[in-house]
RNA sequence: GCGGGCGUGGCGGAACUGGUAGACGCGCCGGACUCAAAAUCCGGUUCCCUUCAAACGGAGUGUCGGUUCGACUCCGACCGCCCGCACCA
């Protein structure tokens, strides 16, 4: 009697194989149908996938095959970012070659990958540390040269002590290296940089276009790229030790001139440090500042300090007005000029400054409503708006006003000859150095010439290939010290030079890779123009919040450069909607000892006190620790292989999807896996009764339908209406609830079934259930919804099955159930026909026993009726 | 400090543009099947009051107030948690 239990193992395996052998993933470049372009962001191997992979892709496929079964050409391919630092760490502790530790990872990853289930179209799979792929990088950056986005300069750099290289601004998070985690160092480097700043205006306006993008990235790319509009003013400096002229500030506050107490430079501005030369304790003071300055922990309690120059700077409206000139430790010679005017009243930085060295401060701009003659600043700054006082011929005017007034003032007078200041746009974001002093990664086709200088490597000579004979026996740069892989000779004079040895970033990998998938057999060229104006931009790409920046900036602006230089014509943003993912959260779990103990090694009892955690070898109890983010630290993580191993691949990818808001935080249980399992079997009995019951292929639609038949088809096409709009939504977790309750139903109603026989019309309503309940989870559980598929008699695979179209005719109701509130309280409900008019609504409304009952006698005052949706009476 | 998000049963979460709060799942409780267990199936499950049981009733979406016929949803203040940026002139 009992349903044979479904296979998971055997079932995946076959179809699998099924699915790569028909070709159904492979998407065509010509294929006429309209295009939709999915991705994930592709992954690093690392050798095994981990849970957050499988929850990423798993969303990728349910709207690959969604979109596929909506009629979409559809392109979802996979890749590697296979360039970076873990490979050459790998190469020295087990003496490997980089490359051969990274081919066999991508091996093992791509097995576990297509464990899964994944509907890629493999054919297009591409590995960034192929000499295939980098080229058209190499080819690229070149051309980036040429048309003035690359530059070489030297700057301070983050130095990463314990990676031993470069990073970009991007990369340094609380003042240490993304990936290593050590505090990073200021050092004095050349350094190869991508001219992001060219963009940055582009960048910052066209984020208003990228609706479907959250708005919480798009809000983080804004304050990273930090445009303030400001004025650049020139104050002449009153003769004195130095032959300096001029100190030029920048301010967002010229409304505030007339408040002005001192002018500060930057401690490594360049007055400063000449400044330095002729006193040894401002020299002091400023190596003290540098000091300082590279510890995360002394910026958050440094205090405002600083050193008078004995400068002094005249106001720009009044000569005789003299201003100290300081040197210090809270200006930033990134930002702006490296100096500023100092406004105590109106900025809170100033103030401490000044109240620290008793240089006063006169408020210049009144708050509204306050009396101008009593208005006083101590301890903290005004910086809102307000009636200017104080300030000569700015008194009255609004803040926005005297801006006017004096930049128009400013802008007209001249000191030397020229404007005394000019308005200026600032940007926080810097120029991306790309510079990296390691092995594994796109070399720098560039070669260094005593005669001639910089000299790109010619395109013929392309790519420049990263040599294997590398030692790994010391720190630094192997690269640098190869016998002979750097000695070239000079393209353009023959003589003997040098090759570049930094390697490219590789977050330079990743900004074009989307290109590349588009037509990756293009040997000739990085992209065809035809397949990317096809192609692009991707419809919906998925992945963490944690590229919010790095990744999605650099690659808007790649596409850009790329535009500029012919690579991409018409394209200017790479991703037309983006989705970002939550983490994957598991329970920790400590012996008394404070070890962190695998959830593998563990069992979890329910007992009166509630969940127990036991480890299963000799039943000692742990401690259930904090939920946190799977990691290899905390011991919280659960190996894909083995969840897929055990309970399949479509019961992992349902977990995934179903308890959690997708771009929430999941929480790994054991118990919701098991759920999961159990309703991949559950679903297959249901199958396996549906099929008993249901109309053999092609039935003819009877007449007409007796109200069981009605009950079953409207559930069905209920459900389909509601899980094509979540899955358009990317509302996973909300499209299987649907599917849950349709299961439900369609279980009910079997159970229902009494007569010995069943009717043709309830049998053909049981029919056109089940092929929609099968193409309803058929995005998320792939692999079950091909056997049920079968089982049902179709012939051709549900991969490729359409979407099925609903009957809006079978949901609507010939009644309606109408809420009636007394009082906004519910207190009854009225069934009535979905076309009642309101007078009839409110007379029955009013007849009703729980309505007479709440009002008790009282007089009705109003009657509220909201059609189809609730009747409210007002007493 | 600045900016943004979020607070709903024992738990994850639903509730479309203000209209039946708690869909669906997990867990738990009870029952059926079984020698027993697992699996499966059926029923119950916000809290309080009343009750053999129910009906009826009351309270309820972090707290306090407001707008509205009606508020998880809108507005104001506060509390808590999370995230991003941070001496940015």
């Amino acid at each position: 009697m009992d349903a044979p239990r479904y296979n998971t193992r055997e079932a995946e395996a076959k179809w699998q194989k099924k699915w790569d052998e028909s070709g159904v993933f492979l998407a065509r470049n010509e294929d006429p149908r309209p295009k939709y372009y999915v991705l994930e962001m592709f992954p690093y191997p690392s050798g095994r996938i981990h849970m957050g992979h499988v929850r990423n892709y798993a969303m990728g496929d349910v709207v690959a095959r969604f979109m596929r079964a909506q009629g979409y050409n559809v392109l979802h391919p996979m890749g590697w970012d296979a360039f970076g630092l873990p490979a050459e760490n790998a190469a020295v502790q087990n003496k490997t070659d980089p490359a051969a530790w990274t081919y066999a990872n991508i091996a093992a990853m791509r097995a576990q990958l297509k464990s899964m289930g994944l509907s890629i179209d493999w054919s297009r799979e591409i590995a960034t540390c192929d000499p295939a792929y980098y080229k058209h990088q190499q080819k690229m950056f070149l051309d980036f040269l040429a048309a003035g986005l690359v530059d070489r300069k030297k700057s301070k750099v983050n130095w990463d002590p314990v990676d031993e290289t470069v990073l970009a601004n991007e990369q340094v998070i609380d003042g240490r290296g993304w990936r290593s985690g050590a505090p990073v160092e200021q050092r004095e480097l050349t350094q190869w940089f991508l001219k992001i700043s060219a963009f940055a205006e582009d960048l910052l306006d066209s984020l208003d276009r990228l609706d479907r993008w959250p708005e919480k990235v798009r809000l983080m790319q804004r304050n990273w790229i930090g445009k303030s509009e400001g004025l650049s003013i020139r104050f002449a400096l009153a003769p004195g030790k130095l032959d300096a002229r001029e100190i030029e500030i920048y301010t967002t506050r010229p409304d505030t001139l007339f408040g002005a107490k001192f002018l500060a430079l930057a401690p490594d501005h360049p007055l400063a440090e000449r400044a330095a030369e002729r006193d040894p304790s401002l020299a002091a003071f400023i190596a003290e500042c540098n000091l300082r300055g590279t510890s995360e922990a002394a910026i958050e309690t440094a205090k405002k300090r600083g050193y008078d120059t004995g400068l002094r700077a005249r106001h720009p409206f009044d000569s005789d007005w003299l201003l100290p000139v300081y040197v210090a430790n809270f200006v930033l010679m990134e930002y702006g000029t490296g100096a500023i005017f100092g406004c105590p009243a109106h900025d809170q930085r100033d103030l401490e400054f000044a109240n620290a060295y008793g240089l006063g401060n006169t408020p210049v701009i009144c708050p509204p409503g306050i009396d101008p003659t009593t208005f006083k600043i101590a301890d903290e700054a005004y910086e809102g708006d307000g009636t200017l006082i104080n300030a000569r011929f700015l008194d009255g005017l609004s803040v926005e006003a005297a801006k006017k007034e004096v930049v128009r003032r400013l802008e007209a007078a001249r000191l030397d000859g020229r404007p005394q200041a000019k308005r200026q746009i600032h940007f926080r974001l810097r120029d991306w150095g790309i510079s990296r002093q390691r092995y594994w990664g796109c070399p720098i086709p560039i070669i260094h010439c005593k005669k001639c200088g910089v000299v790109p490597v010619p395109e013929t000579d392309l790519p420049v290939e990263l040599p294997h004979d590398v030692s790994f026996d010391q720190p630094g740069n192997p690269l640098a010290r190869h016998p002979t892989w750097k000695q070239v000779t000079c393209p353009t004079c023959g003589g003997p030079a040098t090759r570049e040895t930094d390697t490219m970033d590789t977050f330079v990998d990743s900004s074009w890779y989307f290109l590349r998938f588009t037509d990756p057999w293009n040997a000739a060229a990085p992209t065809t123009e035809r397949a990317v104006t096809h192609w692009l931009p991707v419809d919906q790409y998925i992945g963490g919040i944690e590229h919010a920046i790095l990744h999605l900036l650099y690659s808007r602006f790649f596409t850009r450069a790329m535009q500029q230089t012919g690579h991409a014509d018409s394209l200017k943003e790479p991703f037309a909607g983006l989705f970002t993912q939550g983490m994957v959260v598991h329970e920790t779990y400590r012996t008394a000892d404070g070890g962190y103990v695998s959830p593998a090694e563990i069992s979890i009892e329910s007992g009166p006190e509630g969940r127990c955690a036991f480890i299963r070898e000799g039943h000692r109890p742990v401690e259930i620790g904090p939920i946190e983010k799977m990691s290899k630290s905390k011991r919280n993580t659960v190996d894909p292989d083995e969840i897929i191993a055990s309970y399949g691949a479509d019961t992992a990818r349902w977990f995934m999807l179903s308890d959690s808001p997708p771009e929430r935080d999941v929480i790994w249980t054991e118990e919701g896996v098991q759920g999961a399992a159990k309703f991949v079997q559950r679903v297959w009995r249901l199958v396996g009764e549906l099929a008993l019951v249901a109309a053999p292929e092609g039935a003819p639609s009877p007449p007409r339908f007796s109200a069981p038949a009605r009950e079953i088809r409207k559930a069905a096409h209920a459900a389909l209406v509601r899980v094509e709009d979540d899955l358009r939504r990317l509302r996973f977790n909300r499209a299987i609830a649907q599917i849950y309750d349709l299961a439900n139903k369609l279980s009910a109603a079997i159970g229902a079934i009494e007569a010995p026989s069943i009717s043709p019309d309830l049998r053909f309503a049981f029919r056109e259930a089940a092929d929609i309940f099968v193409r309803l989870f058929a995005p998320m559980m792939p692999h079950l919804a091909e056997e049920s598929w079968a089982q049902f008699g179709h012939a051709g695979l549900v991969a490729e099955a359409p979407w099925p179209v609903a009957e809006k005719s079978l949901i609507a109701e010939d009644t309606v159930n109408l809420p009636v509130q007394v009082n906004g309280r519910k207190r009854a409900d009225l069934v009535i026909e979905r076309n009642a008019d309101t007078a009839a609504i409110e007379r029955a409304a009013l007849a009703l026993d729980g309505v007479r009952r709440a009002l008790d006698g009282k007089p009705v005052k109003k009657v509220v009726i909201v059609p189809q949706r609730i009747v409210n009476v007002v007493a």
